[in-house]
DNA sequence: CAAAAAATATGATATATATCATATTAAATC
DNA sequence: GATTTAATATGATATATATCATATTTTTTG
């Protein structure tokens, strides 16, 4: 069993607040599984026992609308933590976690994560200010939905998986969504996505190889995006 | 000057957890103003030196899109507490805060509050909690704006209103926003927004007097913000 | 109180987007 | 590898929503 100490999660997320002797407790609590690309880590409305750190792989944060549908609020990448909120909040989760390719977890429980919490004070202010972090950027979230066209939205949404999530020895974009799922981000129909992502390749913006996107023109879309 | 001991504010937000003390410390480097309908308590980008208590009123917290308009995120009412995130977060203003009604609030330097924040853990925890709060909203928030027609998410909103704020004593809500602050809650055109109440008070499920707005039938609001 | 300005309202029309239909391609399964 | 199933693509059309124009009402200002 690793000891955490070298671990990606433990570098990027609020445990790099974490010390030697608090890491090898945290080493000897967790359960490392790995999750299929498809299968959920858990699901809108689980009890969540603890939280779950990234190790590798790129997972959705989606919930099912009334109408059926369901929207990805949220794409989370290897070294990040999952299920904070429910966990200070002590509500079910509130979003589905679904993994978009395989991926490496590990498990902690609750009961030693709030052991860090109220024991070290560098570590919860972290956990607060990702969390503060989360909700600026869902603020932000709200106004491009609210104030901004399909056309926008996905030119924003390209860029956003550029930026945060980066390309591939080919260029293609990492993260591979399929069509339905990139309309589930940016909260329209998949015909219409569909079309929009064709219209973006006719005008040279992007290139379409199937389920790889490569971005030709970032400055073009940045103007698309901001209604420029 | 009060003592801060009996004020709304202390009721109903975190800083319930604070004990004798502590209010009296608070109560002696507040800063007590009113703020009249229409101005603000601080502007997106602002630096904030500290939080705001909100004694009287409500106000809206919003942000200009790069279209120019300004599109609602919350509105925010007597009792809670505004900036915590800007302050957490060592960050400017995200959202802008302007008064719907004339207001009361109080501010605490930001060196006060964090001094409580590290030595009451009941009262970090509340703040924890509080934004965790806001956090679930804000991503519920994005599922309505990605997945609902306007016309379910003015519905919607009505209801928002209704629950939150509560109506007068003629039944008409308390919250009075102008058409085109309806509007920009609920992320579209004024005239559209303007229009589908027009269609709501023909089909009776609200009444129009001016800027008053009366809900008549909840529950068939209730099914049409659900896509039912 | 009158004049000006702003907010509300409604019609006409344009545009964006959803929906339905169907073809084509890619992926999964036997 | 053939067959089935799912994903992608595109056209035709319907619907929702935005925009522009203008009238009416309300609010503000002098």
């Amino acid at each position: 069993m690793s000891k955490c100490e070298q671990c990606i999660v433990r570098q990027f997320s609020s445990l790099k607040a974490l010390n030697k002797d608090e890491l090898l407790k945290m080493a000897d609590c967790k359960t490392s599984y790995t999750i299929k690309k498809g299968e959920p880590i858990f699901e809108e409305g689980d009890t969540l026992k603890g939280v779950y750190c990234i190790k590798d792989g790129i997972c959705k944060l989606s919930k099912l609308s009334s109408n059926g549908k369901d929207q990805i609020v949220k794409l989370v990448k290897a070294g990040e933590l999952l299920g904070q909120r429910s966990m200070i909040s002590e509500e079910v989760a509130n979003l589905s976690a679904v993994a978009l390719e395989n991926m490496e977890v590990c498990f902690i429980p609750k009961t030693e994560i709030l052991g860090f919490f109220n024991e070290n004070n560098a570590f919860s202010m972290n956990v607060m200010k990702t969390i503060c972090g989360d909700l600026k950027e869902a603020d932000d979230h709200v106004v491009s939905m609210g104030q901004k066209s399909v056309k926008e939205r996905l030119a924003e949404t390209l860029i956003y998986m550029h930026q945060t999530f980066g390309v591939n020895e080919d260029g293609s974009l990492h993260v591979q969504l399929s069509r339905d799922e990139l309309a589930g981000m940016i909260g329209t129909a998949t015909e219409s996505c569909i079309r929009l992502l064709s219209e973006f390749n006719k005008s040279n913006l992007i290139a379409l190889d199937g389920k790889k996107i490569v971005i030709n023109d970032i400055s073009k879309l940045q103007r698309i995006a901001e209604s420029l």
